[in-house]
RNA sequence: CGGGGCGUAGCUCAGCUCGGUAGAGCGCUUGGUUUGGGACCAAGAAGUCGCAGGUUCAAAUCCUGUCGCCCCGACCA
């Protein structure tokens, strides 16, 4: 049979659509520049919100929801914020149709709003004009506010997950009565961010500020998570913005403190989205289809019972639902979130053995059994792990007296083994360079370069427009050794990650 | 916003140059044979040829307009 996936070495790009749609995470829509995020591909971002969900209760945040629609005005108070977004803002105009004979439904110019509303591409600004009303004196602070939304923002080239006009996301908004607060929240959620993309994805992700040039607009300062993907390109995974006093001064969002001073509030903001599966996806996927870390795997574990009649099938069906049942009933611990270990048994004997193995190793669960009269004769079966794609992940004769207890330790494994193998990866492919010929040479190839960097943004801009290579990240455990900047020979405090992104 | 391409069955596409009964593969439905790494046979259902005009006895095909989508560049979680 032909392979539905383009290897990777072929094409990247159409491998990567290939595996979205294979294993039926997401399709474009009729709808310009938006994706149907599908049942298999909704259901990573619900593990993935529930994780992340826990880890921001387990730091003291709480969830609110606030309106799509911004008022212009809003947008526009923050100057820095205003110019960055403008560019990719959807605008409502009008609050009405209607039906006219011969030409269908159309804009009511009557019913034209006063001041236009822009769909939320992040949502500082209507969060920073309610607490004004919620704030008033240090005793109301912190306030540590999470929102788990959709956002728009204009794009003109989409792709999958990783830039489309509509995401999910979740936007934390804090706010904070002294400076050092604040600056210590968007370490503390950066830390949570690094947490998740490492434990739960097995993403491994280097962490620190952004440059000037590349931080978010009304931002003093971001951090970021940025992870190499399997092209050797870097993704920002997440980001966390100290915001100092921008956006309260923006909204005059001012508070007593203990002194009996009136003080701006002190702000950070910080999020992760639906690109995150995007991440997942080119960090861990092969050549044979989607790989899923068992943390967010929406399902652990597939029985397939094979059989070539009922005679055969019954047994195999029974004993798949005896291996379900024990596996369900290991115990919950923080690895699988205090759930139960996800079991499915997949019971379509009308297609081939073949096929199903096929598509589920396609679709990335973690751990497939198969159990047929052969195994059970032996009281035995097959686990088939899809870290070690094809028939090499077979272990076959695992006797299923101790099945349960085998996959249990084989999941943990699996997790384990995703972040070992990520990180080799990506550290063999960042790499020290001194000259800037020797950096024109090694962008060309897969993978991050550490390289000194006079801290200009003109330096920063020149190096991007000849070389598409922009910088990640000013990593907190990188070398902090002085010495000159590679594109202009000034002093440079320490080496700076650069590399082309998505 | 610049440059290129494409709209024909659920999907991928052929047919258009040179106008004349709407096609293939995959998928789907039914029946049968199969079944430990993507099976096979048979029968069947399925299309306002993107949309609107025009030319013509006759338009998927030619002409005009229009809409939409995809790809490549500049911007971005």
């Amino acid at each position: 049979m032909a392979e539905k996936i383009t290897p990777r070495g072929t094409d990247y790009s159409q491998w990567y659509i290939d595996i979205v749609k294979q294993a039926h995470l997401a399709e474009n829509s009729d709808v310009r520049g938006c994706m149907v995020i599908k049942p298999n591909g909704y259901a990573l971002w619900e593990k993935m919100q529930k994780a992340l969900d826990r880890l921001f209760k387990d730091t003291g945040h709480v969830n609110a929801y606030f309106p799509l629609f911004i008022p212009k005005s809003f947008l526009a108070r923050e100057e820095e914020m205003a110019e960055g977004f403008a560019k990719e803002c959807a605008v409502v105009t009008h609050y009405r149709l209607k039906a006219e004979k011969g030409k269908g439904l159309i804009v009511d110019p009557e019913a034209k709003l006063e001041e236009e509303l822009i769909i939320r591409p992040t949502s500082e600004t209507i969060i920073w004009n309610t607490y004004k009303s919620w704030i008033q004196s240090y005793r109301d602070l912190p306030l540590l506010i999470n929102q788990w939304a959709n956002v728009v923002r204009w794009e003109m080239r989409t792709r999958l997950f990783l830039r489309t006009a509509e995401f999910l996301w979740q936007e934390g908004h804090t706010a904070h009565a002294t400076e050092a607060e604040a600056r210590e929240e968007t370490r503390t959620m950066l830390e949570v961010y690094r947490r998740f993309a490492e434990e739960w994805m097995a993403m491994p992700v280097l962490t620190g500020p952004k440059s000037e040039g590349q931080k978010f607009p009304g931002a003093v300062e971001t951090l970021c998570i940025e992870a190499m993907m399997q092209d050797g390109r870097a993704l920002q995974a997440g980001t966390s913005h100290f915001l100092g006093q921008n956006f309260a001064k923006a909204f005059d969002v001012t508070f007593t403190s203990s002194e009996g001073k009136r003080e701006f509030a002190w702000a950070t903001s910080w999020g992760v989205s639906t690109r995150l599966i995007g991440g997942l996806i080119m960090t861990h996927s092969d050549d044979n289809g989607l790989v899923v870390p068992p943390r967010l795997a929406p399902t652990h574990v597939v029985i397939c019972p094979l059989g070539r009649n009922d005679d055969e099938r019954g047994p195999s069906i029974a004993a798949a639902e005896q291996l379900a049942k024990e596996l369900r009933a290991i115990p919950r611990d923080e690895f699988y979130g205090y759930e139960p270990i996800e079991v499915k048994i997949d019971k379509t004997f009308d297609k081939q053995p073949g096929y199903r193995f096929s598509e589920y190793e396609v679709r990335g669960v973690p751990v497939r059994v198969e159990l047929g009269p052969k195994d059970l004769e032996k009281q035995a079966c097959v686990v088939a792990r899809r870290d070690v794609p094809g028939k090499e992940g077979k272990q076959m004769g695992v006797p299923l007296a101790g099945a349960a207890a085998h996959i249990d330790k084989l999941l943990r494994e699996i997790q384990a083994g995703l972040l070992a193998k990520a990180k080799a990866f990506r550290d063999e492919r960042i790499r020290p360079v001194d000259t800037y010929d020797e950096f024109k040479k090694l962008i060309e190839e897969p993978g991050f370069l550490l390289a000194h960097w006079d801290g200009t943004r003109e330096t920063e801009d020149a190096i991007q427009q000849e070389t598409k290579a922009t910088i990640r990240c000013i990593p907190f455990d990188g070398d902090a050794t002085p010495g000159k900047c590679v594109k202009s020979g000034a002093p440079s405090a320490r080496r700076v990650v650069f590399a082309r992104a998505y």
